[in-house]
DNA sequence: AACGATCGCAACCGCGGTGGG
DNA sequence: ACCCACCGCGGTTGCGATCGT
């Protein structure tokens, strides 16, 4: 196994692998009494022959007083998948949705258990969403063969028949005090549909703008369709096919 | 009982992002 | 503008525990 970082330094005669119980009371030590401290500073305060790196995984994903451990429950799992399928591996992302977990349990969960459990499910319904410029795909003559394309950003036009006259569905935008601001601004041109990592992609001005679409809102950096409640857009370019399940992406706003 | 296969989780690795100098 | 140290993340690995034969 390798070093300790490279990068970060000089990692030779660092100790790895299992921490001792002598070492975990040292580290927590450190912490109760230092408190927030750069990780570089925790080797030396807390008298470990350790990388900071390891300390703070140590301390993250094991010894923190936030951490829930033991098995998941249903709800959670539940909340995982769905999360999951809205924001892929991000599992730091999903972590902060569930309270006392840290994303290396999730990770490993999801890798042990739910994965399996979510691509059984994911047979049953199939989303497809055909984005801009995919070559020579014709939605409606690939119904039933679509996969989720990323992590492509999308553009949607604002006049996108969904968006106004879906038969029996609704999209609004929502301020953060749940007043609907429809309709979508003038200023608007496009939507962008992307799965991006950061929130700085969203102009600040919509900093306080949610997309609600059918009554869910879903948060301000990402919206869900609950797969069956989009149709698609007058173009042609965008697709979901009618089933169970969810879609998703991070929105983001192009003025 | 022995042994290989599988599981579950802790820990490591390497990369990208960020901020300070 | 650039460099560098640090942080945080997701992917991967290692290994003890458990299961199945």
């Amino acid at each position: 196994m390798g070093k300790c970082m490279a990068k970060d330094g000089n990692t030779s005669a660092l100790r790895r692998g299992a921490w001792s119980e002598e070492e975990d009371s040292r580290l927590r030590r450190c912490m109760e009494k230092y408190g927030a401290i750069k990780w570089c500073d925790v080797p030396s305060k807390a008298g470990l022959n350790r990388c900071r790196k390891s300390c703070r995984l140590r301390w993250l994903n094991y010894l923190s007083p936030s951490i829930k451990r033991g098995r998941f429950e249903d709800d959670e799992e539940d909340l995982i998948i769905r999360l999951h399928k809205l924001l892929g591996n991000r599992w730091s992302l999903i972590a902060g949705r569930l309270p006392g977990r840290t994303a290396n349990d999730i990770k490993n969960h999801w890798n042990t258990h739910l994965s399996k459990k979510s691509t059984a499910k994911e047979k049953l319904w199939n989303p497809k969403i055909i984005a801009k410029g995919t070559a020579g795909i014709k939605p409606r003559e690939k119904k039933g063969e679509f996969k989720i394309i990323k992590p492509q950003p999308w553009t949607i036009p604002v006049n996108w028949s969904w968006l106004k006259d879906q038969p029996g569905h609704q999209g609004h935008l929502q301020d953060k005090s749940g007043i609907n601001v429809d309709p979508l601004p003038p200023s608007a041109n496009n939507i962008n549909v992307a799965r991006k990592k950061s929130a700085a992609v969203i102009p600040e001005k919509l900093d306080d703008v949610f997309l609600d679409i059918d009554g869910m809102i879903v948060g301000e950096m990402q919206t869900s369709f609950e797969v069956g409640n989009i149709g698609g857009n007058g173009d042609g370019e965008f697709f979901l096919q009618e089933d169970a399940g969810w879609a998703s992406f991070l929105l983001d706003m192009d003025f």
